[in-house]
DNA sequence: AGCACGCCGACT
DNA sequence: GTCGGCGTGCTC
């Protein structure tokens, strides 16, 4: 008589519980580890995957179950992924079952008989890759070369059109060669169609595609198309990391730094660093690119866990460095507004329009120079909306979101709350004071920056960029296309504007507020925004005339720009960063801690205070060596669609404790009935990237 | 996470 | 009298 261990959907703690079923004879052939099962589970009928068989009897007073059926013929995950996936939810404290939903597509846990259909095909066709259109240039042979030398981590740190994209398609074409597959994580698949179609150019019909806004059906094409071995390589978001490759040889992170790479919800994993796992468990190749790399990549480096290969030529050769300077702020306040250290007389004409205030002179007169050159340019603000809040003039009050401890952004017909969605019409009184006085705007968005263009620059055409002008892949394709056809002379937008695009035309780029990253509570602050800054700057050095970038800021003297200043970008931008990782050293942060945030939140603002208090205390309690507890404390945001939340941060030097403390306290909210109790719930982090 | 059971309020 | 709100408990 023989046992399956299976992994059901179902957040069980610990994160590894899995349920025994007798395995019926009917199975005894067919059944193994990894297979996909359905079993009655409770009241219903669910799908799970064996994890481990044996023939032990079971714990006595427990009645075993059947295992009802095998939904796939084979197993759909191999040994080595199982134990891939066991490990992340091991490290995540994450339930296993869950941990696996992740990992296969909807249509095919339901198991429907006709979704499941697929063909294998008899014979592979014949490997066909297309020659690459350029050659590689040195820096990009040596890169190539040293990475395909040995197996392992590697950063491929290039600068904004040094050629990565190429590198990896030469690596990978070796990798298909030897027979293996290849991973290629991207941050935002549908804001990159150029690099996709290069993919698909490059290797006809080997490519599939995974990113959530693909249908469910083209979802399970490409994933059976993969399982079966027809294609060789899964492109996509952070979710390809669980296309089912055969052998895989090499896993490419493009972009690593960026924060999409962090899932928000649910299962929270970070696929960099779940990539970075992956290559350890199947033994593969992993290639983290970026020109702005994140300070964990830096510190594999430094730590000799990965190598490193540069690449700082253009690939353009006429294209050269955009030259930037940086505008002071301060300098363009109203005469009334006295700021100690900086003499009147250096001041700019005081603006008449509120708008004005975020287009200084000397940007003007770029856009206008821009214009009359007939090139292009790209002002960038990290906020939506006309403005960033409106006060009233007799007592100061300031809309507020009712569901959201955050001040509502004024757009051109409404105020908007960005995080739950509330909007109201602006009231003609002020709901506290009654003042009838228009309330004044303080601050600019995408939408405030339009309209002052279309008081300076009547004539100029003028596109907007943000999550109001951009539904879909195809608003965003319009938009781009519009753009760079020369439908338009200037492009406002948000960080959006900053993702990869390629636009010749564009001489000028104006960063708006440039500190608007730079004063949240985060210990990542300063390193993203210069990763951002640079990354916008680098759209104005695609062009063959030298292109300029206007930083805005009320901080000039803030370390962040000297170093975006700097004659060598690169060696500056590891200056600055070693400067950072000194920092993050001293105070015990990320990459040389461990850091998880556990988040409480619930409807009532004392029994979350009062479950965070026990959650600390227990922590506390805990007696871990070495561990760390920070808080409890309001969130940033201290209350979220209703729900008022606060958080504590735990930090430790061994992995092993923290992994283990994260797991008891986990197994004993639950036990407890905590959650009940204080009407709150828990939610663990790990490795969080926003703290918000 | 589902799903059922169970106990109180406002309906035909 | 019932329909249905969500608090509580359980899943091999």
């Amino acid at each position: 008589m023989s046992f399956a261990d299976i992994a059901v959907p179902a957040p069980f703690y610990p994160s590894d519980t899995v349920f025994t079923y007798r395995i019926p004879e009917s199975l005894e052939e067919s059944l193994s580890v990894g297979s996909l099962v359905k079993v009655s589970f409770g009241k219903r009928l669910s799908w799970g995957v064996v994890t481990h068989i044996h023939h032990a009897p079971l714990k006595e007073g427990i009645k075993t179950k059947d295992v009802d059926s095998l939904i796939l013929p084979e197993p759909i995950f191999s040994e080595k992924r199982l134990r891939f996936l066991q490990s992340l939810s091991a490290h995540y404290v994450y339930p296993i079952g869950l941990v696996m939903e992740s990992a296969i597509p909807t249509p095919l846990r339901n198991g429907s008989p006709r979704t499941l259909r697929y063909t294998v095909p008899e014979l592979l066709p014949a490997l066909r890759i297309e020659p690459s259109a350029t050659q590689l240039n040195d820096e990009q042979r040596t890169a190539v070369k040293s990475i395909s030398q040995k197996k392992g981590v590697h950063l491929l740190w290039g600068l904004t059109g040094s050629g990565k994209t190429e590198v990896y398609l030469k690596l990978i074409e070796e990798v298909l060669e030897r027979g293996e597959g290849a991973l290629v994580l991207v941050p935002e698949i549908s804001l990159t169609p150029l690099l996709t179609e290069r993919f698909e150019k490059r290797f006809p019909d080997q490519v599939a595609l995974f990113h959530s806004a693909q249908s469910p059906k083209k979802i399970r094409e490409a994933w059976f198309e993969v399982w079966t071995g027809q294609k060789r390589i899964a492109l996509g978001a952070r979710s390809a990391l669980f296309a089912p490759l055969k052998n895989p040889g090499i896993v490419v992170v493009d972009e690593e730094h960026d924060g999409s790479y962090k899932q928000e919800e649910g299962f929270r994993y970070n696929a960099r660093d779940a990539a970075i796992r992956f290559a350890k468990h199947f033994s593969c190749t992993c290639v983290l690119g970026s020109a702005t790399p994140s300070a964990e990549a830096l510190a594999l480096v430094d730590s000799g866990e990965a190598s490193v290969s540069v690449l700082r030529k253009r690939a353009v050769e006429s294209a050269s460095l955009p030259k930037l300077s940086l505008i002071d702020l301060r300098l363009n306040l109203p005469q009334e507004i006295k700021i100690p250290h900086v003499e009147i007389k250096d001041r700019f004409e005081a603006p008449r329009a509120p708008g004005d205030f975020f287009l200084s002179p000397q940007l003007q007169l770029a856009i206008d120079e821009t214009l009359k050159a007939k090139e292009q340019c790209i002002l960038f603000i990290n906020r939506r909306g006309v403005g960033s809040q409106k006060l009233c003039r007799s007592c100061g009050f300031v809309h507020e979101c009712p569901n959201c401890a955050v001040k509502l952004t004024p757009h051109s017909h409404h105020l908007a709350c960005h995080y739950c969605g509330y909007s109201i019409i602006e009231p003609d009184h002020c709901p506290s004071c009654s003042s009838p006085h228009p309330f004044l705007q303080v601050g600019t968005g995408t939408e405030g920056v339009e309209e002052a263009l279309s008081l300076h620059f009547p004539s100029a055409r003028v596109l907007r960029m943000d999550r109001d002008t951009i539904a879909n892949k195809n608003d965003l394709e319009k938009t781009l296309n519009a753009f760079s056809s020369g439908e338009a002379d200037i492009l406002v937008g948000t960080q959006m504007v900053a993702k990869g695009h390629d636009f010749p035309k564009v001489t000028l780029v104006g960063i708006l507020l440039a500190d608007m990253g730079m004063n949240v509570p985060d210990f990542r602050a300063n390193e993203r925004s210069l990763q951002l800054l640079m990354q916008v700057s680098g759209r104005a050095g695609r062009s063959k005339s030298p292109g300029r970038v206007l930083v805005q800021t009320f901080q000039p003297e803030h370390p962040v720009f000297q170093h975006l200043q700097a004659e060598d970008p690169m060696e500056s931008y590891k200056r600055f960063l070693s400067e950072e990782m000194i920092k993050r050293k001293l105070l015990n942060y990320p990459p040389y801690a461990s850091l998880a945030l556990l988040r409480l939140d619930g409807l009532v603002e004392d029994r979350v205070q009062e479950a965070s208090r026990f959650v600390a205390h227990t922590l506390n309690r805990a007696k871990a060596p070495g561990l760390q507890v920070l808080g409890p404390t309001p969130s940033p945001i201290s209350k979220l669609r209703g729900r008022h939340r606060r958080q504590i941060l735990i930090k430790s030097q061994s992995k092993e404790v923290f992994e283990q403390t994260l797991h008891w306290l986990l197994q004993g909210w639950n036990k407890g009935h905590c959650e009940k109790k204080y009407k709150t719930r828990l939610l663990v982090d790990v490795d969080p990237v926003q703290m918000m």
